[in-house]
DNA sequence: TTGAAAGCGCTAACAT
DNA sequence: ATGTTAGCGCTTTCAA
């Protein structure tokens, strides 16, 4: 049923029920309850198509997200569902694979009004690449980002965190830190390296041979085949700090299999502070970041993009913490 | 940039335009060629909001998820995934918080033609609500569903999965057996209570005093909690059947934090066999539920009926299996 | 093989 | 306060 018929049915024009519709001011009393007792009766909804094709505008929001069925994306997602929401947006949510040319797909629907803007949380690497082509779409970084860009962000400091981090195992008393690294093309990958790096030169530290190892994925496994070849190689680390709670973990399971202990042994630890962590035994020494929150910032500044595109592109870093339990 | 443009620019009109951007047949090599030529050049790609409006679909597919927090849901909706990209579709995805309000938004968004179907994982007894007032929807349900209903779904058999993983505990023997159950507006909550049940009496038992319990959550600590509370009662279980692995996995750190050991005391055995089942010590018994193939078979279900709403609307149930690691 | 023209269902400027 | 009308940018019949 069409806004036509619905006209035609309440003795009136489309405009006015179009005016009925979006809450004008402008309508009789009468006329307007007449409107809607059609409108109610027949359980007439307007063709969205219709009018975002009008209003050039759809509602919705696009969030790319590398791996969905990565738990630390869950909650960013939820911050940006929840702002959207209260703004009258939905979320086109997609498993990109962190692949570049999903994420063409993804602009293109930006590009062709399907949506009106996006949230990108894939690879820095990648949004380089997309960074000119889509200058002049709708867009910010969450997580991810160029700081050096053009393209509006919201993070944290991955070089401080990780720097904390590594620090605290230096004070207490470790020395053979062992650091699992994930994908490269991500820069929280490179920057916590860096923090890694730092925390061991400001201790008069350098990483011992074979101190540092890298994983494709950010599995539980990935991290437990690793730490198997960490703690098989000639020179054995009496710590080990992994980019990402679940390769951590994978870690801490091949400790315990290898018949060691943590934190005695082997001290453990990882890095966003998932559900699981205080799950596991023991529970998991992590560095934590505001992960619902980093959703909720990141779609605020999308919408005031959107609201206003002269809004300066800035880039912005919210705190970290280090969570401080048993593993080490 | 418009088609009108394009065709412009090319000398042709919008019809021949649309011919070529559509791959018609019917368009002279060399007109083709440079139409083509002026579209790559402009880097033109179609409104796609006139386009759904004037063909009336719009490739997108909803998914209504109750949490995208929990893992179980991830690997469903990337089997959904692929299919919808494999026929050219995209994912609207939803967090409901099995809410019916939210619900209605969705369904909402199929009835103004935003989306052209939708698949609903919420809970059956929300389902039940909306099954009439979307009767016209072409929609289908996953994992939970109204066996009696008129709605296509795709899921498994929980009664008999859980008689078997009961099954297997009282041939282990293991006599005082709790259940660790969860919200029961869904139906696999209540298919699985059955199935607990069947077990016990086929091996001529009754649940013990106090060995039903129930969460409002599946977290983590919803299942520490619970279990707690199970090991501190009067009457103490020898196992312990959660209808989750979380819950299973929360079950276990009660276990030990009480100093038992798991499975030695008491036995665990979980329901899903998400990714960490392998990851706790000691592994996860759990049923596994054919997740990835659950969301490519509902998705299949659903184009299928969008393809031919005569279709009749059958159900699916696709098989599950107990998978024995240690801690049962 | 191509073009002209109608129209998908809505909104908004303009007129009354 | 309400109606008329012109489009939004495409697809698709019909005619040439």
């Amino acid at each position: 049923m069409s806004m036509d018929e619905v006209a035609k049915k309440a003795g009136v024009s489309t405009a006015t029920v179009s005016r009925v519709m979006n809450g004008s001011r402008s309508v009789k009393a009468s006329t307007r309850a007449r409107v809607e007792a059609i409108i109610s009766q027949e359980g007439y909804t307007a063709n969205r198509l219709a009018r975002n094709l009008r209003t050039a505008e759809s509602r919705l929001l696009i969030t790319m997200v590398p791996d969905f069925s990565n738990p630390f994306y869950a909650e960013i997602v939820k911050g940006i569902d929840a702002v959207a929401r209260r703004h009258g947006y939905h979320l086109l949510l997609c498993d990109t694979g962190a692949s570049l040319t999903e994420e063409r797909t993804y602009f293109d629907m930006l590009r062709t009004h399907l949506a009106d803007g996006a949230i990108c949380l894939d690879p820095v690497s990648t949004q380089r690449e997309l960074a000119s082509e889509n200058s002049l779409l709708q867009w910010v970084a969450c997580c991810e980002f160029d700081p050096k860009g053009s393209v509006p962000y919201v993070g944290i400091d991955n070089a401080k965190a990780a720097r904390d981090a590594v620090k605290y195992l230096v004070e207490r008393g470790r020395r053979r830190i062992a650091f699992i690294n994930s994908d490269e093309r991500f820069l929280y990958a490179r920057q916590r390296k860096v923090g890694y790096m730092t925390a061991l030169s400001e201790a008069g530290l350098t990483p011992y041979d074979g101190a540092i190892v890298k994983t494709d994925g950010l599995t539980f496994d990935d991290g437990r085949r690793v730490a198997k070849r960490l703690l098989a190689s000639a020179i054995k680390p009496d710590a080990i700090f992994a980019v990402s709670d679940t390769l951590a973990i994978g870690a801490m399971q091949a400790v315990h299999e290898l018949g060691l202990r943590v934190p005695q042994d082997v001290a453990v630890i990882g890095f966003d502070n998932i559900p699981l962590a205080t799950m596991v035994q023991p529970a998991l020494t992590t560095i934590a970041q505001p992960m619902f929150r980093l959703g909720e910032n990141a779609a605020n500044l999308l919408l005031e993009r959107m609201r206003d595109p002269s809004t300066p592109a800035l880039g912005t870093l919210l705190d970290h913490e280090l969570v401080i339990r048993n593993s080490a």
